[in-house]
DNA sequence: CTAGGGTTAG
C-alpha cells in the first residue's frame, strides 16, 4: 500500500534534473515507508537468521521484485537486510543496483557503492559493470567512466555497458572512439556491441559506416528482430526508407511490436506517410506507434497527416492515454491549431507535467503570451487533482512565451520563480530567454547584469547565450559589449551560417557597413548557404507554413 | 547477477 502511493512520486521525479528538495523527499519517503514495512512484516530476530540462511533465495526475492518493476520493495528488503546485519553477497548487489537505476536516485547507488567497497563485493567484473550502469542511467556520466577505468578484466559486456553509457548521454562521438578501442583491444563483439554501433551511426548520420556494420550484422545472423528494428532505425534517420523497408521485408521469422513500430515511425519521419498507414493497416497500431507517428507529424509540420493519425488514435480507442494525447496536443500546437490542441487539453483526464507544458507551449508559440501565463498560473495554483510540478522545460516555455509576446514583468517574475519558489537553477536555455526579454524590452543594463549573474553562477555561455546577447546590442545599439559577443559567438560556432548571418546583421543596425561585407565574403569564402527558415503567414484566412531560401 | 531495438514537452 505504502509502495503503491510511493510510485507515483518516484516517476514524477525520473526527469533529467532532480529538485534538490524533491530528492531528499523521496529519500525520506523511502525511509518512513522502510520503518512502515519494517514493523508491519517484523523482521525478527528469527527471519534474520532465516536471511542469513537463505541469502541465495532473499537475492532471488530482490531481483524478483526488481524484475516485477517494482524497486521500493527491493530497496526495502535490502534495506532490512543490513539493519538485520545479515550476510549479502555480490549477487544482492547487482540487484539492488538496478534497483537504484529504477528509482532514478543517484544517491542510494552511491549508497550502495560504499557497502560494495565495505564489504569488497566491488572487485569482480560483474559487480564492476552493474555499477558502470547504474552511475550511467543515474545520469553520472564521469562515475560511471571512473569505474570502468578501475576494471582490471573487462569483457564484452563491461565494453558494450561503457558504449551504452555515451550514447545515453548523447555522445556519439565519444561512443565511436569506445568502438575502436574495442577493435584495439581485441574485444570480440556481440549482437548487442552493433545494436550501440548502429544507435551511433543513426546519430551521426554515418550512412556508409551504418551499411558496413548492416554487413556485420548479416554475418553474424543472430537475433534478428532486435537488429532489425536497429536497422530500420537507422536507415530511416540517414533517410533511406527504402532500405528500411528492405530490411523489413527481408526479415524471416516473427515481428514484434517495436519492429512495426519502427517502421511506421521512420516511414512517417520521412513523409511516406502511404507505407506508415498501410503497416498500420496490416497490424493494429499500438498506441506507442501513433505516439511516435505524431512526434514525426509535428516534426514535418504536416496537420494533414496528424489529423489522419488522430482519427486512427480515436477508432482504436486510445483517447484516454495520456502520453499519446500529449503528443497529439503538442502537433496541433506546433501546426498552429491552438484551439485543437485546447480541446485535447481539457480532455485529457490525467494531466502531467508534459500536457500543461505543451499547452503553455502551444499558446506561447502562437502569440498567444498572455493565455500561456494564465495557464501557468493555474497550474501552479491547482487545488483539485494531483498536484503536478512544473519543471525546467515548463519555465523555458513560459519564459518564452513571455518573450514573443512581450511581456516584461511576468517574465520577470517567472524567472524569478524558478529558483526562488522551485528550487531549480536556471539553464543556459533560460537566460538566453530571459536575456531576450530584457533586451527586446530596452533594459540593456538588465541584460548584463543577467550576463554577470550567470558567469558568476559557473552557469555555461553557450552559442545560445551569445546570440541573445547579439541580438540584445543590436536593438539597443550596444556597440562595444555587441561585438563582444559577436567575437565569442564566432570563435564558438565559425562555421554555423546561421550566426554568421545573425552577426552581419548586427553590424549592420549598428552602420557597420564594411563589416558587413567583410562576413558575405566570409560566408562566400567558406561555401555557406543560410539556411531555409520555416514561417507561418495567413493566408485567406487559413494558416499556410511557408518554407523560404534565401542566399 | 551485468550490456541491446520502438514512446510525449525545450
Amino acid at each position: 500500500m505504502i509502495m503503491r502511493s510511493l510510485a507515483p512520486n518516484l516517476r514524477q521525479n525520473t526527469s533529467s534534473r532532480l529538485n534538490p528538495n524533491h530528492l531528499s523527499n523521496i529519500i525520506g519517503n523511502i525511509k518512513h515507508s522502510f520503518y512502515h514495512q519494517t514493523f508491519r512484516t517484523n523482521f525478527s530476530s528469527s527471519s534474520v537468521t532465516h536471511f542469513r540462511q537463505d541469502i541465495s533465495q532473499t537475492n532471488y526475492l530482490i531481483a524478483s521484485h526488481v524484475r516485477r518493476g517494482d524497486p521500493v520493495s527491493a530497496w526495502i528488503l535490502f534495506h532490512s537486510l543490513r539493519r538485520a546485519r545479515a550476510v549479502v553477497d555480490a549477487y544482492t548487489f547487482t540487484s539492488v543496483l538496478r534497483a537504484c537505476t529504477l528509482l532514478h536516485v543517484s544517491q542510494l547507488g552511491i549508497q550502495v557503492h560504499a557497502q560494495m567497497l565495505k564489504t569488497g563485493a566491488d572487485s569482480g567484473t560483474v559487480a564492476k559493470t552493474s555499477l558502470v550502469d547504474m552511475y550511467s542511467k543515474c545520469g553520472s556520466l564521469d562515475e560511471a567512466v571512473k569505474v570502468f577505468d578501475e576494471m582490471s578484466q573487462r569483457d564484452v559486456v563491461a565494453w558494450n555497458a561503457l558504449l551504452s553509457c555515451f550514447l545515453r548521454c548523447d555522445l556519439p562521438v565519444e561512443a565511436v572512439g569506445v568502438l575502436r578501442a574495442m577493435g584495439r583491444e581485441n574485444v570480440e563483439v556481440s549482437e548487442f556491441t552493433l545494436c550501440s554501433a548502429l544507435k551511433c551511426c543513426a546519430s551521426l548520420r554515418a550512412l556508409e559506416l551504418g551499411r558496413q556494420v548492416h554487413g556485420l550484422v548479416v554475418c553474424m545472423g543472430r537475433d534478428m528482430v532486435v537488429l532489425s528494428t536497429a536497422l530500420i532505425d537507422f536507415y530511416s534517420s540517414v533517410g533511406c526508407v527504402d532500405d528500411a523497408l528492405k530490411v523489413f521485408c527481408s526479415l524471416k521469422g516473427s515481428k514484434d511490436d517495436m519492429i512495426y513500430n519502427s517502421l511506421v515511425s521512420g516511414c512517417v519521419r520521412n513523409r511516406r506517410y502511404g507505407e506508415a498507414f498501410r503497416v498500420m493497416g496490416s497490424v493494429r497500431p499500438n498506441a506507442v506507434a501513433l505516439t511516435s507517428a505524431l512526434v514525426g507529424c509535428s516534426e514535418n509540420l504536416d496537420l494533414w497527416a496528424g489529423k489522419q493519425m488522430h482519427c486512427v488514435a480515436v477508432r482504436q480507442g486510445f483517447t484516454r492515454e495520456t502520453q499519446l494525447c500529449n503528443a497529439l496536443l503538442d502537433m496541433y500546437g506546433k501546426c498552429g491549431k491552438v484551439s485543437h490542441a485546447q480541446l485535447l487539453f481539457d480532455g485529457i483526464c490525467e494531466k502531467d507535467v508534459i500536457s500543461w507544458t505543451c499547452m503553455i507551449d502551444a499558446y506561447g508559440r502562437n502569440g498567444r503570451g498572455p493565455e500561456a501565463v494564465l495557464l501557468f498560473q493555474e497550474m501552479r495554483m491547482r487545488k483539485e487533482g494531483r498536484k503536478v510540478l512544473p519543471n525546467s522545460v515548463t519555465f523555458l516555455s513560459v519564459l518564452s512565451a513571455c518573450g514573443h509576446s512581450g511581456l516584461v514583468e511576468e517574465g520577470k517574475k517567472c524567472f524569478k520563480l524558478l529558483r526562488e519558489k522551485y528550487g531549480l537553477e536556471p539553464d543556459p536555455e533560460h537566460y538566453a530567454c530571459y536575456i531576450d526579454i530584457l533586451g527586446r524590452a530596452g533594459n540593456i543594463e538588465g541584460v548584463w547584469s543577467a550576463y554577470h549573474n550567470m558567469v558568476e553562477q559557473g552557469t555555461r555561455l553557450t552559442a545560445g547565450i551569445w546570440v541573445a546577447l547579439l541580438n540584445a546590442c543590436s536593438l539597443n545599439q550596444d556597440v562595444e559589449r555587441g561585438e563582444l559577443a559577436a567575437k565569442h559567438l564566432l570563435q564558438l560556432e565559425p562555421n554555423k551560417s546561421s550566426y554568421i548571418v545573425l552577426v552581419s546583421n548586427f553590424y549592420a543596425a549598428i552602420g557597420r557597413w564594411d563589416r558587413v561585407d567583410e562576413l558575405r565574403s566570409i560566408m562566400r569564402s567558406k561555401g555557406l548557404l543560410k539556411e531555409a527558415g520555416n514561417s507561418w503567414i495567413k493566408v485567406l484566412g487559413f494558416n499556410q507554413h511557408v518554407r523560404s531560401l534565401s542566399v
